[in-house]
DNA sequence: TGTTGTAGTTGAACATGTTCAAATAAAGCG
DNA sequence: CGCTTTATTTGAACATGTTCAACTACAACA
């Protein structure tokens, strides 16, 4: 090995125990009660090294997101081909319950990510940094219609994802901030929420529904409609 | 006037003048950038006793919403009155708009009261100690479909309100971080939506609706579920 | 091999929300 | 009035996220 290569290994690396650390903290005692000065510590490097890696106590969490998508991704992908050409509603659950899975062991840290609406707060779902992730999220929901028995209307199509991607992130949410047991309401909610869901996608794709779906399409495009330039920000 | 209610109304005076001055700052530099430093300074008091009348930043972002609470009152109760028998859709725009321009001036320092998602958080708008607020609130919008033509099944009437009140939240928060000018947007989203809710209930008023209506409401008791008893916090 | 530049590392210093023991003022009481 | 208790005020001290100038290690290169 080069030792141009050895020493962006022992940099990753490094990088990578500071995360793992954080992480580790997080998941014992919360991200709140978890100072930079333990993560430093636990890592075994100067405060100052974890600001070399990690911009931020966020951007902690950020990797722990970023680290996240990457797992998912072939996880996702296997539960898609296995309910390749089943109903929406079984794909839809099968993507979903990857998450629920995936998560499981980190729930509360999942809180960190998202306790924020504000869009311009870096660790919003709805940030600008998040966006890649986002997207790469709104693709595999996507995906799953795709891949489905559901015949969706053409001006269904570039909606449905995303509103798609809208009714999982609530599902997400309520769950990190379930306390009944073992999260019993969050599986009702999904349960009934989902066949809902998939009935009404169903009903609003009748050919006379068509007026309907212009209302909800239209209210979207306001919603998402593009910001205009920003006014120049003072730095 | 006796030495104590002489007492009570300057202590009073210096809570209010605290109040004020960082009400004025928060608007002027933003919630973030103001500093309790700065706030004690404006209202020529040490920082010790701004910590004396309120127990936290945050406290004082929770007196702005009381005091704003208190002065819609009679706002929302004289718009209620002025549209009693009409349609609920005037009635429920009259009250919304009060809303809109009470906080006008306000936008942005709303934006820290509502940038919380986690109902443990005490500013966030679901949090326990914003309950009594909340359901001030809800009353509100139950009043206003009360004095309303629209007939409500019997079925929705405990829901509706409450359902009502997130529409009406979602409303404020999209435009809270609105950055389209004048808030375009919001006016937009506003407008179609209300008519798009109004008809909704209308629609799903219809007695043939009731299996749905069950769907719906049965899915809100899930969401709105009490939580179980806490487990112990360690203090 | 010596030089130089880059990447990584360090801990002190800073800003800011919050706490607290001590000081002061005011009220109540005999 | 003099004493006691309570309310208010003070600013130093603390915790913690973040910045930064200085230092070290090491790779590249003449």
């Amino acid at each position: 090995m080069s030792p141009a290569a050895k020493a962006t290994r022992k940099s990753e690396e490094t990088r990578n125990r500071i995360l793992e650390a954080a992480l580790a903290l997080f998941r014992k005692r919360s991200f709140e009660k978890t100072t930079m000065r333990d993560i430093a510590q636990e890592s075994e490097v100067a405060l100052g090294a974890a600001y070399y890696y990690f911009d931020s106590k966020d951007a902690l969490v950020m990797g722990f997101y970023e680290r996240a998508q990457q797992d998912l991704a072939p996880l996702l992908e296997d539960a898609l081909s296995k309910t390749q050409g089943q109903g929406l509603e079984e794909r839809l659950r099968a993507a979903i319950d990857v998450k629920f899975h995936y998560f499981a062991a980190n729930r509360k840290l999942l809180g960190a990510l998202s306790a924020h609406i504000d869009p311009q707060h870096p660790l919003s779902p709805f940030s600008e940094p998040t966006r890649a992730i986002r997207e790469r999220d709104i693709a595999f929901l996507s995906a799953a219609v795709e891949g489905s028995k559901a015949r969706i209307p053409g001006d269904l199509k570039t909606y449905l994802p995303r509103l798609l991607w809208l009714y999982q992130m609530g599902l997400l949410l309520f769950w990190v901030y379930d306390r009944s047991l073992e999260q019993r309401r969050t599986r009702e909610l999904f349960q009934k929420s989902l066949s809902i869901v998939v009935n009404l996608i169903r009903f609003s794709s009748l050919p006379l529904m068509r007026p309907v779906r212009k209302l909800a399409t239209d209210l979207f495009d306001v919603v998402y409609g593009e910001d205009p330039p920003r006014p120049e920000v003072a730095s």
